[in-house]
DNA sequence: GGTCGTTTAGC
DNA sequence: AGGCTAAACGACCT
């Protein structure tokens, strides 16, 4: 603050704002995917947004009000006693606005048996004392009074919340007609409503104010009561004690006991991290670039430390050449010692140059198949010397087109942001320069021929690359970056390596079935026609429900938002209660559809020479899994005839012996053994008994050889569900069975394997402790809404909890295989090669000859991946394709 | 042309 | 009132 500047202190009613923002802005606009409704906390943060660049506060905080009781209660119990309840999707905001506040290092007040107006009356009395220019922001007219040279309301229009009208004492004058301090006089005289407060019959705003003009005060007017003529007068002299009490409730208290000094609400720099967390759960991404753009303009020492080296002049690019490529890369990086930014350029036929980039030098080098230059550069790109390389599977991918190898990735700032928060989806380089370092990195637009802007150079984005890297590194807790180093990182060509080399697939075969699969949806729909005695579109949930529910008069089912369900399980409910051919004949233009739909994205992805090749994202999901599009290789049907038959035109290639499976059985259910020890489930693995007849067996009290395949399926379902959170109904609808019966089914689980359930208790109890839950090999995934106070959020984040270290660990494992038998594979120069994963199984294509040296790879590999307390059962077959390969 | 909701394929 | 995904399609909006 410099010394010409008076300190302004910003004082902002919490709740009477929220709310006129509630009521302001659609709630249909303002909803998060899980349901939550930010309406309220949008409208008001956008507000203060607003207020935060236009009136530069140096101080500030917002009050809010504790409950509805307070001392005005207390003494008058009609007091705001026709107020109807306040909306439950009003209340839950209120706490989230406070977590937001508090990631912005605002300082909220709250303070029982007290409203929010009388501490900001407080606040601004001391404020005024002091020095300060006070702003009061409210929506409630008793703060009218607080007005005066020093302090200024604004009060928010009609319109909501976005405008807000200045009131300084001329305002006041000018609107109501008396001072600001006479202004509480007027209202207790013509009552307020909304307070339940009466005033005097036949007063309205004129008569009180004409009455103060006159007599000055509200006092005087009372003592000079028999002077007043009329009708109103004789009302005024029988009714003086309703202006008298409401005098006295309409009263702010300027001496509410704080905890705070004014000092200490000064303004504070934003905690970036935490703002972004809250944010971005409520989804408000717009809002968030505003802020950080304000935060990013305020610099000055406190911001250059939060935003390390936001002030760091962009180094100028040199272009060294021949036997200079290597020196200068030998001089940026020590010698190997310092890792360099790396950033690759495209050009319309390939690779056209590379950004390199040390943290005060950068160079570009131009790239030419067979060049002397290049010859320089691939060596060292080749090489261990360490890189940062921004979504590096993605550039070593496209260097391998070039015949470029990339090797000594030692970070890479896309994965390294997604380990700390993994819910979120893929970062750009531009959007992390934006927002880690708040400067903007210049993108050429696509759409223009004429680029307005320049684009960077390739070597100022390798020096992005190295600046984004050095903010998350420093954010990187150390089990997140033992992930990336031991688990990631080695990964990444791993995954690369089998998206370049896809798998083979029997196109003829694919054809055929398509064929097949037309005739036999056309076939089924011309029959479902029949049925209703018109033409609709089977695939249109919206028609379906005019059909069966209106046309066909069937009973409702399960509701969606958009009307009733059409899904597989509801029409098969229907079915039961309500007979009808139309039924089973669309259930099975469903599945004919589906796998036609399936089999034609195949076609669609098969190269030139019969291969197909997905895309693995290892930043695609919360928990630690990878997950595949383009198409999608880990959903491929097993679980039907006719869906196997997809799976075996995916085969071996010519110059290959066979395909190769080997997938973990029960790998979950294992981590589960082993994480909370319990001793049955651990004595289920070691015994050599199928699973879910030792389960049976303890479960129902009878031998193993007397679990029947009802008690089988049952407690297969139990277990399985267990790791997903799995409630007594959701149990009963899955099986079909009474809740009753799921309940004591569950109780009598646990009664067995007890510390299952205390196992999955505690994960979600540390969880809410620590905020987030943890791998067996240190893989974290953060759990905001554990504390929340909206019902539907906290029990989805602690099912969401306790599967994460299930499902993560099993990721881990898997990962951690993968790592193994590709470093073998290469170590014993085997031909042999993974071509695919799904979860929990590997598919990988074995060259002749190879298939016992694989076979001991892969088990080993897989096998040996972790140390639990039960084993790691690996299963493997072959075949001439992949259903046949399955065992 | 983009986004949301529903449905269904896999683990 | 069951965890993690990708994708297609219809519906709706701009």
């Amino acid at each position: 603050m410099s010394d010409s500047e008076k300190p302004t202190l910003l004082l902002i009613d919490g709740h009477s704002l929220a709310f006129r923002a509630f009521y302001a802005l659609p709630v249909e606009s303002f909803t998060t995917r899980d349901g939550q409704h930010t309406n309220a906390i949008h409208g008001f943060l956008a507000m203060l947004i607003m207020l935060l660049q236009r009136e530069n506060p140096t101080h500030l905080a917002v009050a809010f009000d504790v409950s509805r009781a307070s001392f005005r209660t207390r003494e008058y119990e009609e007091y705001k006693a026709t107020r109807s309840a306040t909306p439950s999707e009003f209340v839950g905001q209120v706490p989230l606005l406070q977590e937001c506040l508090a990631a912005m290092n605002i300082t909220t007040i709250l303070k029982e048996d007290y409203e929010a107006d009388d501490v900001l009356a407080t606040l601004a009395t001391r404020g005024e004392a002091e020095g300060y220019e006070v702003l009061v922001v409210s929506g409630d007219r008793d703060s009218i009074q607080l007005v005066d040279d020093k302090v200024t309301l604004l009060y928010p229009n009609v319109r909501g919340v976005s405008e807000l009208k200045r009131y300084d004492r001329a305002a006041v004058v000018e609107r109501y007609g008396v001072e600001p301090h006479q202004y509480p006089e007027i209202a207790a005289l013509v009552g307020e409503s909304s307070d339940n407060l009466i005033g005097i019959d036949k007063v309205g705003e004129k008569t009180a104010v004409k009455w103060i003009t006159q007599y000055g005060s509200l006092e005087n007017l009372l003592e000079h009561a028999d002077e007043i003529k009329g009708v109103v007068g004789g009302y005024l002299r029988d009714q003086k004690d309703r202006a008298i009490r409401n005098r006295k409730l309409n009263r702010l208290v300027r001496d509410v006991p704080l905890d705070v000094e004014l000092a200490n609400l000064e303004k504070r720099p934003i905690d970036v991290e935490a703002v972004r967390a809250i944010f971005d759960r409520l989804q408000f991404r717009t809002l968030f670039e505003r802020l950080l753009k304000i935060h990013g303009e305020e610099s000055g020492e406190t911001v250059a430390a939060t935003l390390a080296t936001a002030a760091t002049p962009i180094p100028p690019v040199q272009t060294p050449t021949g036997a200079g490529i290597a020196e200068w890369i030998a001089k940026t990086s020590a010698h190997g010692q310092q890792p360099l930014g790396v950033r690759v350029e495209f050009g319309p036929n390939g690779v056209s140059g590379f950004g390199l980039a040390g943290l005060e030098d950068t160079a570009y080098v131009r790239w030419e198949q067979g060049s002397a230059d290049a010859a320089a550069l691939e060596q060292w790109l080749a090489s261990d010397a360490p890189k940062q390389v921004h979504d590096a599977k993605r550039q070593y991918k496209l260097l391998a087109g070039a015949g470029i190898e990339l090797g000594g990735i030692a970070f890479d700032p896309a994965m390294a942001a997604w380990l700390i928060r993994p819910g979120q989806k893929a970062e750009d380089l531009p959007t992390q320069v934006y927002s880690y370092l708040g400067e903007t990195l210049v993108q050429p637009d696509p759409n223009q021929l004429v680029p307005a802007t320049e684009a960077v150079s390739p070597a100022t984005e390798a020096w992005y690359v190295l600046r984004v890297s050095a903010y998350l590194a420093e954010r990187l807790e150390p089990g997140s970056r033992r992930v990336l180093d031991e688990i990631e990182l080695p990964l990444l060509p791993v995954l690369a390596r089998m998206e370049l080399d896809g798998i083979a697939v029997d196109a003829a075969g694919l054809a055929q079935q398509a064929s097949d699969l037309r005739a036999r949806a056309a076939e089924l729909a011309q029959k479902a026609y029949a049925e209703i005695g018109r033409e609709v579109n089977l695939g249109s949930p919206k028609q379906l429900q005019q059909v069966l529910f209106e046309e066909l008069g069937m009973p409702k089912t399960r509701a969606n938002k958009t009307g009733y369900s059409t899904d597989a399980a509801s029409l098969a409910d229907l079915q039961e209660q309500n007979p009808h051919p139309f039924l089973g004949l669309l259930l099975e233009h469903r599945d004919a559809t589906k796998l036609l739909q399936i089999i034609e994205t195949l076609q669609v992805a098969i190269d030139r020479v019969g291969r197909i090749h997905t895309t693995y994202d290892q930043t695609g999901s919360s928990t630690g899994r990878i997950s595949s599009n383009d198409p999608n290789l880990q959903n491929i049907p097993i679980k039907t005839e006719v869906g196997r038959r997809i799976r075996s035109t995916f085969r071996h290639d010519e110059g290959y012996e066979t395909l190769l499976t080997a997938d973990y059985s029960q790998i979950e259910m294992r981590i589960m053994a082993h994480l909370s020890g319990d001793a049955g489930l651990i004595e289920a693995f070691n015994s050599g008994e199928d699973l879910h007849r030792f389960v049976g067996a303890r479960v129902f009290g009878v031998a193993p050889e007397d679990v029947t395949p009802t008690m089988r399926t049952k407690v297969k379902a139990m277990s399985y569900g267990l790791a997903y959170g799995l409630s007594a109904f959701g149990l009963s609808k899955q099986l079909r069975i009474e809740t009753s019966e799921a309940k004591e089914l569950m109780a009598e689980y646990f009664a067995r394997f007890g510390a299952v359930r205390d196992y999955l208790r505690s994960v979600v109890e540390q969880a809410r402790v620590d905020g987030y839950t943890t791998t067996m090999f240190g893989r974290r995934r953060p759990f905001p809404d554990l504390t929340s106070n909206n019902r539907v959020l906290r029990e989805n984040a602690e099912r969401a909890a306790l599967n994460s270290p299930i499902q993560g660990t099993a990721a881990d494992i898997m990962k951690r295989a993968m790592i193994a038998v590709a470093a073998d594979l290469r170590e014993q120069d085997l031909r042999s090669r993974l071509l695919l994963q799904v979860h929990d199984e590997l598919v990988l294509e074995v060259a002749p000859g190879e298939l016992e040296a694989l076979t001991g790879i892969v088990r080993s590999g897989m096998g040996g991946a972790a140390e639990l307390s039960v084993p790691l059962d690996v299963q493997i077959g072959t075949g001439p394709n992949w259903d046949a390969a399955a065992h």
